[in-house]
DNA sequence: TAGTTTTCTTGCCATAAGGCAAGTTTTATT
DNA sequence: AATAAAACTTGCCTTATGGCAAGAAAACTA
């Protein structure tokens, strides 16, 4: 029998009856990741999505030039989905790898949708973690154009210090839009202040 | 009786049974903006959003230094919505205003919420909405790291010919986030090749 | 139509960030 | 522990883009 007491962190006995608890918990499944392990490839059509209960993880796309760019880290609490392509049935054009270890319930396309469609808190909730979503996107989208790279690691690190722990330079130097090269003479910089 | 013509494009007979697409149009409300017009102001919770039938919008923040920057354009078919706000209640840190007048339908927060919880159809269609903005606005913020300003300036040339027809230098170049002077540049090398 | 304001262009120079490569440190592997 | 492989730092120089300001062009306005 698993252990399900994280779900139970995730949907609220709060927010859902105990009729509803029942019916959405068991239909998650836990999943384990080894490090380096794909969620997602580019190219396939996302049919589940995860919840991190242990663990982290990074989505990254292949530009024309081919160097990898960091679209996103995620971590306990977390959920690890391509929205798009989940939701308009579309190949992706991401990667979503482990960086470590993971410990990740799991929920398929159709079992959303049912829970989806006949229940309204869970619809609600649903909505909800992908405005949040949208909203990070569009937080990180601005300050891309407004801050500079320094500004935009400052506010990383604030924001998700236990990242730095476990994320190469590069991978992090994407995710902020710059080179690892000019991620280091930041640090430094700001090493020597 | 106003034409709600425009509407049975959006809504179509296709996705929608008759009686559906009868509770859901009479609900839309039509509306008219001037140019310059606000849709909504920072600080404000959005209450309502809107669907173009014809007119340009541009949603923009003002970034710390005071700077303007453009967040989004909208034209004909779009839905002009600040996402976040209007479902997550939350104050908005935008501005969105009328480029030129503009005819637009309108619908609230409460008859949104109506209309989702008790129309499967009208749901997986806000789903589908929602998602494609997320999915435009990703590419966007990708973009914004792997292309050089030019490329950017040339693919939404190409993606939005009519935009460069209704909209000034300097709005276009904060949403490549660019400086007005260097898009002009940009023109220049682009006209003499 | 003349006048005023806004938008756009352009020159000059400054600066943030990149490219490359060598060297160093850290982390894996056997 | 020894070796190999990654990850990180740093120097040197290049490049894309920015800041500012003046002038030109276009768009309003009275």
């Amino acid at each position: 029998m698993t252990n399900q007491h994280f779900l139970y962190n995730v949907f609220k006995p709060s927010d859902f009856t105990t009729d509803e608890l029942e019916t959405i918990i068991p239909k998650f499944k836990e999943v384990k990741f080894n490090k380096n392990d794909f969620f997602l490839n580019e190219g396939q059509t996302a049919n589940k999505y995860w919840l991190v209960q242990s663990g982290f993880v990074r989505s990254y796309v292949i530009d024309t030039e081919g160097n990898d760019i960091t679209t996103n880290f995620y971590s306990v609490g977390d959920i690890v989905i391509d929205w798009s392509s989940f939701f308009l049935r579309n190949p992706t054009r991401e990667n979503i790898q482990a960086l470590t270890e993971c410990v990740c319930w799991q929920l398929d396309f159709d079992t959303f949708q049912q829970l989806f469609h006949s229940i309204k808190n869970f619809r609600e909730q649903g909505r909800t973690t992908l405005v949040g979503s949208y909203f990070a996107l569009k937080n990180h989208s601005i300050s891309m154009i407004a801050d500079e790279a320094k500004d935009r690691y400052l506010r990383l690190l604030k924001e998700k210090p236990h990242l730095i722990q476990n994320i190469s330079l590069k991978q992090i130097a994407t995710y902020l839009g710059i080179t690892d090269t000019s991620l280091s003479r930041i640090r430094k910089e700001i090493a020597t202040k």
